[in-house]
DNA sequence: GGCCCGACTGTAATCGTTTACATCCGGGGG
DNA sequence: CCCCCGGATGTAAACGATTACAGTCGGGCC
């Protein structure tokens, strides 16, 4: 059933039934409701496609994740579903595999698919792509990582505060012996829980020996691997701080096939809470990222600048840290790992 | 930069243009190689909307789940769009959140955005909405869950043996006792899971007090309360079935807070098989479902469908039963639980 | 030479809306 | 009585692609 076929039916133009659908004050009363009621009757259901065509605008947004499996993104992407509808707007989304082939691939697709705006967690990779986008006037935000285009709408979390509230627990149970699984140095959320680890290391005047830095891929499976060689070393670490819960997956299984008990022998904190932390044994201490929030966050700053708003604007939210069992003060006391003398490490900074 | 820009630029027509970008063996090859370098230079990327128009076909097809933030379904997700994508179609994706208004809301979405095709997880209320869509040529695949539309195309699960594996492995262990805890009966899969349970049962000879039973909505709250009302029975069940994976999250954080122990003093048996279902401790025994393969077919078949086949096709794979820490010997011999004589209880069927 | 055919290209209609502009009509003010 | 105004409606032109149909042109064949 078309608008014209509609019309016909009725009697009247086109134009009178558009109208009456969509700007019920142009037209007389009498009118409009014979208008309602045959589209209704007939179950009359404007063609997104055409309107599209005509206007210019999409009632679509696109979003870009690197993998809708894993759970922090999974929250994101219902978050923003659960704006985007009762605006009346759909989301198209893609998995970008953290393959920036792929991510390109993607924003070719959205663009095509002429979205009103892309909200997308950047490997960082595809400068050229976005900035073409933006010259084509396609909002864009970015999502829990910075693409590095400049002026762009953003929202971003404190990696390095979480880094720092994790390490500071760690320390202030009287841990010194303390290594990282970080995340790809590519991506800002990588680095930014890296150099926060190390910074806040260097700041309480602990020492970091190379071996207890592995980095990895946000993966399991890398993080199996870096677990279990960081926990068969002569002086292993007494804590380990892990910068995304997939990799906190693949420590933990190394950590249980080598019988290492938690929180006695080591402690761990990893970032994002995932919902099966509090139910293994011991329950996970975490550094929680608000993802619901940064979903429907994203989400508001796209339809902002959809609805015309020329200034960027730029959200970073504050993680915190969820204390449950996995950690403890250490077993006994500590010397801190053999780098630096001992005169130099200060616990207070 | 439209095809008619580009046209007159290099001073053709915009039927060349078209041809050359989409039939190239319809122009001479020197103007076809002028044109794409042309659209090539400019970055020139056809108008989807407008195609879509034309040709009465969309590159996108609609996917309605309950929850993507449930492990299983965003895994189907993603197996779904790793084969959309590389056919050039791009993924819709609706939450219904088990709301049937919200998935009525959401097929009306889905059909104005003229969808190529739906792949839905039904709640089984829409019969309408589904009928309407159907009568107007858009196929329809039922994802994990049967709609009742009779003739669409289907990717099932059979959930009867997945709940006879999981009964028969508990009785083998010496199981009598055994409890569960269902999904909603308004959901096939709710309801095949709890009949598969009782006829197991059943055909084992084991009595099932209605105690035992408790029917809750697939979330992990009301089955940690179903959970803790059964281990605080007089006499409690020394085993469960659970129906799913937030369920059985639920039912484990009841588990933990009353320090009943597991397997020994309570083994149990879930549906799914998430990721940390094996590190959790004790490691979960779970009815696996292939959420990979069943995105990946259910993805095929609508494309099968697009491509033009009449027939509906129906699949339904099976479960399989993953044997891992949460499953033991009950700790004593057991009287079944108290319902019928005993001489009726016969551990074989 | 005339005709036809095939290869190539152009013209213009079309998809279903929205919307600028034109038209019509009745009524109020001069 | 005429003019004008504003409300209600209609006409038709977009939007950007695809594609049926209609040329045009050169060459081969009778």
């Amino acid at each position: 059933m078309t608008i014209k076929e509609l019309a016909s039916q009725l009697g009247v133009s086109t134009a009178t039934v558009s109208r009456a659908l969509s700007q019920p004050e142009l037209v007389a009363p009498e009118t409009r409701s014979r208008v309602l009621a045959a589209a209704k009757a007939c179950g009359y259901q404007p063609d997104a496609i055409a309107r599209s065509l005509r206007t210019g605008r999409t009632q679509s947004i696109g979003l870009i994740v690197s993998d809708i499996t894993n759970p922090f993104y999974a929250t994101v992407v219902r978050a923003i579903e659960n704006v985007a509808r009762p605006r009346g707007y759909s989301v198209i989304i893609c998995n970008a595999d953290e393959n920036p082939q792929r991510e390109e691939e993607a924003l070719a697709l959205l663009a095509s698919k002429q979205v009103a705006g892309i909200i997308h967690a950047s490997t960082g990779a595809n400068l050229r792509a976005l900035e073409a986008l933006r010259a084509r006037g396609i909002p864009l935000v970015d999502l829990d990582r910075a693409s590095g285009l400049s002026g762009v709408d953003a929202v971003l979390v404190d990696n390095a505060l979480g880094a720092r509230l994790a390490v500071g627990h760690l320390i202030s149970l009287g841990h010194r012996r303390i290594a990282t699984i970080a995340g790809p140095q590519t991506l800002t959320t990588g680095r930014e829980r890296l150099d926060g680890f190390l910074a806040a290391m260097r700041s309480a005047g602990l020492p970091v020996p190379p071996e207890f830095v592995h980095t990895c891929d946000f993966q399991a499976e890398s993080a199996e691997l870096a677990a279990a060689e960081m926990l068969s070393l002569p002086h292993p670490p007494s804590a380990l701080f892990v910068a995304n819960n997939a990799m906190m997956a693949g420590a933990f299984a190394a950590i249980r096939e080598r019988g290492v008990r938690v929180p006695e022998e080591l402690s761990t904190v990893s970032f994002d809470d995932v919902q099966w932390a509090k139910y293994i044994e011991p329950p996970l201490t975490v550094i929680a990222q608000p993802a619901e929030i940064i979903g429907a966050m994203a989400a508001e700053l796209v339809f902002r600048r959809i609805g015309g708003e020329k200034r960027p604007a730029r959200r970073v939210l504050d993680p915190v840290l969820i204390v449950r069992g996995s950690t403890a003060a250490p077993a006994r006391a500590q010397k801190p790992a053999p780098l630096r003398p001992a005169s130099m490490t200060n616990p207070l900074g």
